[in-house]
DNA sequence: CGCTACGTTGATCGCACTCAAGTATAGTGG
DNA sequence: CCACTATACTTGAGTGCGATCAACGTAGCG
């Protein structure tokens, strides 16, 4: 046997679309922006969230829409689409819970520059930026560890531009898996399993390739052992092949 | 005739190497960072900077050293660079008067990942990350102004990631050379001056590509009347047709 | 049980990389 | 001021990776 046939990801079936006020209060305290704070402050903040329930593929906004909201992911996954002209998707990141999207500021573009779309079952807390601005002055903490996450995120943009002129699909895609599995992976009997939907469309989409040459090199990686993939779900079982195929950087 | 001989290119001689105290205390004050600061307030921040001068092609610091300080350019212009195992080097930016680069955390990765080279004769203001992050504190606007701006570069690194994952080498150099003109353009009788010296190598750097193809589209661009260039200069003639060919976005 | 979306595989084509010469330009020292 | 050199730039020929087009397998779902 090569695969097994059936998708071996579980999802988390804590109440999928919707998060209780007190599921709400318990994971804003976990997001990184607001650990800092006390609890009563957290109790505060958290009344100004609105919270809203996506399915799969569901949009929470589009590109080039007013940008006027911050939201926070609750459960599930969001992935960030960019559109190009030809029609041609790409996938700038995919946000766990505790991870922030949308808009920081006032001041910033006035658009969303990116639509961003439910990937799994999820909830998301939301607010308006110009609440959030007040947030941000009330508590000086909050800003700096937003500015902390966003030169992680440049660091990791970076990243990308490095890969997308240096490294080959293969390399590109080896990296990619490697970090969705740190980012979303779980032991499983399959492997190192990544617990997220992912297709081959939405590998290329991240790779910056084509549906046909994601499959092809997952293909190769498979038959030479390192990982175990079917529809919609991967497995890593040799992660230190990977990480020489990648370029190990 | 084709194109001058000699570059067109002139360079600010002001004090190349060094800017007095007093320049450094007219540039922290036009630097976005400080604008919202009280004239003592500069003068007190001001006096947290060193300085230093550069010559072009040097360093002023190297990918995988510890992360130390933050800087803020105040003459001429830098670059920051990337590298690859396979000795590629990518060009992540370039950085005009008033930016910053380094490191703005004392959390953030405790490498530098790029080395930030002059282009130009230049001098940069150098603050220890500690400092820079008591003033954060003190400052909470200067901490959302920062917010602000890593905003802006993040959305300009994923457009770079949309490029490189769609675009041509054509459309990726029209790009490129339009952002630089919008930064560092002034008209000129070659045309739309690009006022730093720039040869085919950093062309390639900043659009993923090899020193020939840049060649290849350059002589292209030039061939067809839109641009003007020589030795280490651009200059644009026809910004209309090369927005075009970037597919305008 | 058939429909639809996802995935695989093959054949062909072209853009851009590689390797290799050759030309022009700035800077240097006689 | 001019030869000389180093560096930037150009151009050509050949190659290969990955995109494109096309056909076919396969899993899940109503």
């Amino acid at each position: 046997m090569a695969t097994r046939r059936s998708t071996p990801i579980k999802l988390e079936n804590i109440e999928p679309q919707m998060c209780s006020i007190h599921t709400r209060y318990e994971i804003l305290s976990r997001v990184p922006f607001f650990t800092q704070l006390a609890a009563k402050e957290v109790a505060k903040v958290n009344e100004m969230f609105r919270e809203y329930g996506y399915k799969p593929g569901e949009s929470i906004y589009f590109a080039g829409q007013p940008a006027t909201h911050l939201y926070v992911v609750a459960v599930g996954h969001v992935k960030l689409v960019r559109h190009t002209l030809s029609g041609q998707d790409i996938v700038l990141d995919v946000l766990t819970p505790g991870e922030f999207f949308g808009t920081l500021s006032v001041l910033g573009s006035e658009l969303y520059q990116d639509t961003a779309q439910a990937q799994t079952d999820c909830c998301v807390l939301a607010i308006t930026a110009d609440t959030f601005q007040t947030v941000l002055q009330h508590y000086p903490p909050v800003a700096l560890t937003a500015l902390n996450i966003m030169s992680l995120r440049l660091e990791q943009a970076h990243e990308t531009v490095r890969q997308l002129s240096a490294h080959s699909v293969e390399q590109r895609i080896a990296a990619v898996l490697l970090k969705l599995a740190r980012k979303v992976g779980s032991q499983q009997a399959e492997g190192l399993l990544i617990q997220l939907p992912l297709s081959r469309q939405d590998l290329a989409q991240m790779t910056g390739t084509t549906v046909e040459s994601a499959s092809r090199v997952m293909s190769q990686l498979q038959k030479e052992g390192f990982i175990r993939t079917g529809r919609q779900w991967v497995a890593i079982t040799n992660a230190a092949e990977l990480e020489l195929i990648a370029g190990g950087e």
